[in-house]
DNA sequence: CACTAAATTTGTAATGATTACAACTTAAAA
DNA sequence: TTTTAAGTTGTAATCATTACAAATTTAGTG
């Protein structure tokens, strides 16, 4: 796996390390983080560290195309790493968001072909497994 | 054709005035409006309409299933009759959106069978067919 | 090293969509 | 009519995001 630095500088970021951390931080949070809890899991290690800052750094990513803004059903963004595309699911109970591999392949250059597709976001809203449980012992106690 | 207050009581809603004209704007308008578009639209013919009307009718419209909030890269919601699943495209230079006929069947009841799938929606950003000529026009000049 | 310019980061203030909430009005029920 | 509920309204608060200018760091050059 390449290094994160490499991957910035791939995609023509100057790999600060406040920009690392963010890269890094999104990488192994199993969790679609938005702003704030980014900022508040990384201020402890980057004292100094400024909500602008990772504002300014996530919008620099999604530019540079290295992460995603997802869009949810909060008045919020949460943001992922754009590596492998994916669908997520968003429990209306909880609120709690879970990757979906799948990606369907409709041929969306087919059918818009002068329109130039950039990115494409699927967001399915329903019950979760753990939730759905938690309602049928309610109902039958 | 079903009228309006049909619909509305259909859906366990009552058909006041106020409701009627903002599902009337809802299914007439060509585009899919945001609070604000709404309430400039309809504030000549109801002057006493307030936004927070507005915002209490739409709840009530998604909740009961007659229209949709339209996720969006925006800041702001928009929203859309659910009536006929449909993806959308937003265009990343002139940031309009439009509906594109098109709803993959993907089982999702078979690919999450222990959960509850109520919502899908599909965002397709990318640049319009408009956008992409003026680009090209410009490009050869 | 010293100096300069550019890039990065920071803090504060403003913006703007949305919500909370209490008052007011209208419609329905008794 | 009287009462109660439903619907509507206006104001104030909330909160994510942006604007912006100052401060800091980094990189480049003599």
């Amino acid at each position: 796996m390449m290094p994160n630095d490499a991957v910035l500088k791939a995609h023509g970021i100057k790999p600060s390390l406040t920009r690392m951390m963010i890269f890094e931080y999104l990488k192994t949070a199993q969790k679609h983080p938005n702003v704030d809890e980014i900022y508040q899991a990384l201020h402890p290690q980057i004292p100094t560290l400024s909500k602008t800052t990772v504002y300014n750094t996530l919008h620099l990513f999604t530019e540079k195309s290295i992460a995603r803004a997802v869009m949810l059903k909060d008045q919020e963004n949460r943001y992922d790493l754009a590596a492998h595309p994916h669908a997520h699911f968003q429990c209306t109970h909880c609120n709690e968001v879970f990757d979906v591999d799948m990606m369907p392949d409709f041929d969306l250059n087919q059918l818009m072909p002068n329109h130039v597709i950039q990115d494409v976001s699927i967001l399915i809203s329903g019950v979760c497994e753990t939730c759905k449980a938690k309602e049928a012992t309610q109902k039958s106690s």
